[in-house]
DNA sequence: CTTTTCTTTCAGAAATAATTGAAAATACAG
DNA sequence: CTGTATTTTCAATTATTTCTGAAAGAAAAG
């Protein structure tokens, strides 16, 4: 396969990923287009390769920052600002984690813990209780391993789980 | 808080959560509907207590299917179907981890091997090959721990880094 | 076969989300 | 300050997704 197709082919399904984990499809093209450069884009070189105007690149490139994912780079005596991807496979993974962690996760345990004294003791009550009592069991120790994940060197986790298995 | 409003507050969490998971907000709300219910609700029990159309809950609720969260039931002498959930919440984690591999880690790596045998060898080519080749070693070994993980009793993950860490 | 009950489908409507492009804001240089 | 390069914002547009409701389909009962 030549080089510019496979390329192509990479952004696309880094996208399609995207859309799949609710990320919005261009800031995954972006992303991926980062994390195969050699060196840092500027906005109108990341317009140019997506065919997206810019405001739809600067938002998606202000949330990529957000997420942790990019940084900017600037350059001596440059009034541009360039972009620049982590490239290490697994922080990125963390990283994501650990976002999704804050921005889902917990809520949700939010939530559920305003629930824990729900009045009344019929049937349908005690049923309530007891599944969110488990979910919020459950949300509790995928917090820990969430938690353990992120802060873990590199891929720890994977070599303890190849050795245990 | 009165009984009402918590269940009405759990199936908006869990909708919530699901639309950030990809997952459609009412297929959520049906998912979360089951899971406290005591006994298994027919299509219009469902419809009536979301305020949803007959065409979405019966879209949604074949949609939980064939994720393998929901089941039918059918009851001696009635012609209508019920349906029900499975109300172990590590199950339900490891059938959602199983399908979300299918769906979406599956076709990345795909991709990924279609994209080994990219052709030339300057510096951008070098760069795209060792990004790839990392990323398909993560998704490989993303695959290693979810397979694991689907496939363990319970709590098993852990207990097991409970003690390890 | 006909009727009744229930399920599935799907075209159009409604709701949401993403994108554009131009104007406003910002930041620096002269 | 004034001019210029760049970034940010946002109302309007466009695209995508979801939902509805009615019609068609299927299955059992009479």
């Amino acid at each position: 396969m030549k080089y510019p197709e496979a390329k192509s082919k990479f952004i696309q399904a880094w996208g399609g990923l995207g859309s799949s984990w609710g990320v919005n499809r261009t800031m995954a093209q972006i992303h991926a287009l980062l994390l195969i450069a050699t060196e840092a884009l500027s906005t109108e070189e990341i317009m140019e390769e997506l065919k997206i105007s810019r405001g739809n690149a600067n938002m998606n490139i202000r949330a990529l920052i957000d997420w942790g994912l990019v940084e900017k780079e600037l350059r001596q005596g440059e009034r541009k600002e360039f972009f620049i991807a982590g490239k290490d496979v697994w922080a990125l993974a963390k990283q994501i984690a650990k976002e999704r962690k804050k921005r889902e996760l917990e809520p949700i345990q939010k939530v559920l813990d305003q629930l824990k004294d729900v009045e009344g003791d019929g049937k349908e009550q005690e049923e309530f209780k007891k599944m969110t009592d488990e979910i919020s069991e459950f949300a509790d120790q995928a917090e820990t391993i969430l938690d353990l994940f992120s802060n873990s060197k590199s891929n720890w986790l994977y070599k303890v789980i190849g050795k245990i298995r």
